[in-house]
DNA sequence: GTCTATATAATGATAGAC
DNA sequence: GTCTATCATTATATAGAC
């Protein structure tokens, strides 16, 4: 169902160099991308120094990251919108042995910005016009006059409220137990969430019609 | 239309202890939680050493900003969930003069967690539970299964997905162009919002009904 | 490639003069 | 109340030995 290619490597023969990229996406989607270098370094058995021999800089070891975390999320080349939103499908990346890494560096990069943020936003929002695209053509989803702006405003509601779990336990975050814990907040959403993509919220078009009225004024001087 | 209190105060005539926490405001805003002191004391022309004298520690004066920010905003007492969500209240409260600082700081407590985080959360939900019940008493807005689990919903989505805008310009948030800056954001939403609350997303209630039979299943052996 | 030792800079916090 | 000077800590980054 998840088609996942080789992932987050357990095993221990890596090049130092991965050993230590390893290592860093696990600590900054635990401690946020501000970890320091030596916390890395110790994880990674290494020393502080070898980081920057490797990566020349806190920057370059960042972009590292960046670069590695996106590449193994795009090639996922499953449906990363569902009816519950991309929760849902992060819900089981996390799950997956070895993918919570992967998460939690995601989430983190959503909170402190910089260039994986804006990419993997991106990927989600051009994911999401497919899917709905499909799904309209299928008969199963309501067609709009703004396919690509609704799938923006769908990934972005989806994405931010999961975002905002995050500050309950901000301090640090257990990669063993972030499977559990997004599942369990899928599962505290998913009726409303259902409940709101089948019925609506408003029980009339009132405020709609306005808006379009306003919008595209009907030709009267 | 918002009916609002005194606000951040302009003037100079404040004892030094507000004028350092105002200053401390707009520069967390503007730069985040982690703007050093040092900034604070420039910028509220005061020595480093005067903001520990007055509050502490950096936590102090930490607490001292999000109580007073979150009395400011909890003080407004006009509806915090409008048809556009949050967002919609935000850009107005933006846009009224001096209250940028208060909207800015705002969006990075969201970002950093903290105190004024989950209470603002909590807050706006509270809110949101009040104005749709009123709706679907009035007839309005559909009823829900859970309330409370939907209210939380449609906030923390308003929310989140505004929250997701900041990455962008995360580095240096400007808060003279804060205003017009989510007003953009709200126009470019607004019509797949509107669609969303009217029509739904799906064509069918096939998922909703799946859903429910599995959560409550029929009495059968 | 890898480590140790060190340079350099910035920060939160303290002590004491005025 | 307010400032100046200083401390102690921590961080990134560099230099050079092995």
């Amino acid at each position: 169902m998840l088609n996942v290619p080789s992932g987050t490597v357990s095993a221990e023969d890596l090049s130092t160099r991965a050993r230590i990229r390893e290592a860093a996406i696990r600590r900054f989607a635990q401690d946020g991308m501000d970890a320091p270098l030596r916390a890395i370094a110790a994880d990674a058995g290494v020393s502080p120094g070898l980081i920057l021999h490797h990566f020349g800089s806190r920057a370059g070891l960042r972009e590292a990251c960046d670069e590695y975390v996106l590449r193994q999320i795009t090639e996922n080349k499953t449906a990363v919108l569902g009816p519950g939103g991309v929760g849902a499908f992060l819900v089981q990346l996390a799950q997956v042995e070895g993918y919570a890494p992967l998460v939690g560096y995601t989430l983190r990069c959503l909170q402190a910005g910089g260039g994986l943020a804006e990419a993997f936003v991106d990927h989600v929002v051009a994911n999401a016009v497919e899917y709905l695209e499909a799904g309209v053509a299928a008969g199963t989803i309501t067609p709009s006059r703004d396919p690509v702006a609704r799938a923006r405003l769908l990934a972005e509601q989806s994405l931010g409220a999961l975002l905002l779990q995050l500050p309950a336990r901000q301090e640090h975050l257990d990669l063993d137990e972030l499977g559990v814990w997004l599942r369990g907040y899928f599962e505290r959403i998913i009726l409303p969430a259902l409940e709101l993509y089948t019925n609506g919220l408003l029980t009339d078009s009132t405020l709609l019609d306005a808006y379009l009225e306003h919008r595209a004024p009907p030709s009267e001087p």
